[in-house]
DNA sequence: AGAGTTTCATGACTTGAGGTCAGGTCATGG
DNA sequence: CCATGACCTGACCTCAAGTCATGAAACTCT
């Protein structure tokens, strides 16, 4: 990367640049292309070159645009992650059946999910775990103040209806079901991240819905309000 | 990086030197000298050049002993996380109190740990977030194949004496408690990868003992045996 | 001990990707 | 019709990963 290099961790601006009325178009053009390119290649495979290439425009351009391949992919990020459907986008019929159902509902659907549009999810899984802590840290930031899936007014929700713990901080539900939830939907899809939970004994497939099954309890008995006895 | 390029995914080999026997000592001198760069500087700012430099040796020779950055730096991650101490290591008077205890011990010591010796910590978290998935997926399979935290041997100890619920798959388990407790030990160290935790209502420090405390009660509820009544 | 062989070190060199910039183009408005 | 400035361009620059021919050092075998 550019510029003032070290000082014990590089701090590089992903420069944003002011939106100029008639690039707009081009912008996202031009972001696309990146998450094709990105997706299909990982982060540091892909090149500017080449996407440039792909859309028959100058390479310069697109530094004219986004200041840097960090600030490019950031972008593609952003986009990837505001595509996916938030947990209380779940069609009614479920959510009224419950916090739990919708977890439910949204896990035994991201196989289908990924299969029908994997170019987001592949750009999501670079900005979590496959460019650098730099621009990890932007990425946090950026979910933090966007909170892209909605947990936390599922989280809230969950609590008015009385099916959450209130002796819980808010806060410590959110980051365990933002963790939890991530890390077993990485694991359900991505060979590169299968943390052993679906190969440590070779059972592949059979056994996900029972997975599924027994994470959702877990994760009931964890967060979820003490049954009425 | 080197070679095949583009095939979808590019799969560069780590190519394993085999070890030859007077190098040995060489070899480690690398490692060690690599572990600070990279946890200085980051992967990517993190120069193969600076470290032959930094110990008086030709660039060249670090890569005929390690193939590429990417090898010396799984080389230099592997180092850092068996460092680190196991579940099971915790003194035996706490382990006598019980597997949610011992938790509790390496939950309140991290910090301590961390300002001890940060080098191997910052290292694997380059290795959890900051290079790219090719070495990800790698690393995934060294943690799963060597276990460095003994969570394996710890689980299976709680089972045993009956701390842990029986009706459970072991390795599920095991991921939900590995992934828990780096996210949350993530949280509790770093700036870069604060999920919000720590900060989503701007108090730091002071309630870091009661967030252990509530994590561990979480856990205990998601995966410890029920209490008799 | 000395020739032959293997192992290891070296640093100049190649490659190739990110990033820059002086200049050109084109749309707009006066 | 010219002035302005946003936007585009591609040759060029920089710099770090990775290569390789060369040679020294260590080891082996007769």
């Amino acid at each position: 990367m550019a510029g003032i290099s070290s000082s014990i961790v590089a701090p590089p601006r992903y420069r944003r640049m002011p939106s100029r009325p008639r690039s707009e178009g081009k912008r996202a053009k031009i972001v696309d292309a990146a998450m094709r390119h990105f997706a299909e290649q990982g982060y540091h495979a892909a090149r500017v070159g080449d996407i440039a290439l792909a859309l028959g425009i100058a390479k310069g351009s697109i530094f004219q645009h986004f200041g840097s391949k960090g600030g490019l992919f950031f972008e593609a990020y952003k986009k990837a992650v505001r595509a996916f459907p938030r947990y209380l986008d779940a069609p009614t019929e479920v959510r009224e059946t419950g916090f739990f159902e919708v977890l439910r509902y949204w896990l035994a659907r991201t196989e289908h999910l990924l299969h029908e549009d994997w170019i987001p999810y592949r750009v999501s899984l670079l900005g979590n775990y496959g460019t650098d802590l730099t621009l990890k840290r932007e990425i946090n930031r950026f979910l933090l103040a966007e909170d892209p899936y909605g947990t936390v007014p599922f989280v809230r929700c969950g609590l008015q209806r009385g099916e959450l713990r209130d002796d819980l901080d808010q806060e410590m539900m959110v980051s365990i079901l933002d963790w939890t939830m991530e890390r077993f939907q990485d694991a359900l899809l991505t060979e590169e991240l299968d943390p052993g939970l679906f190969r440590r004994h070779g059972n592949v497939m059979e056994k996900k819905e029972a997975r599924i099954i027994q994470f959702l309890a877990m994760l009931k008995r964890a967060i979820g309000a003490e049954p009425r006895r």
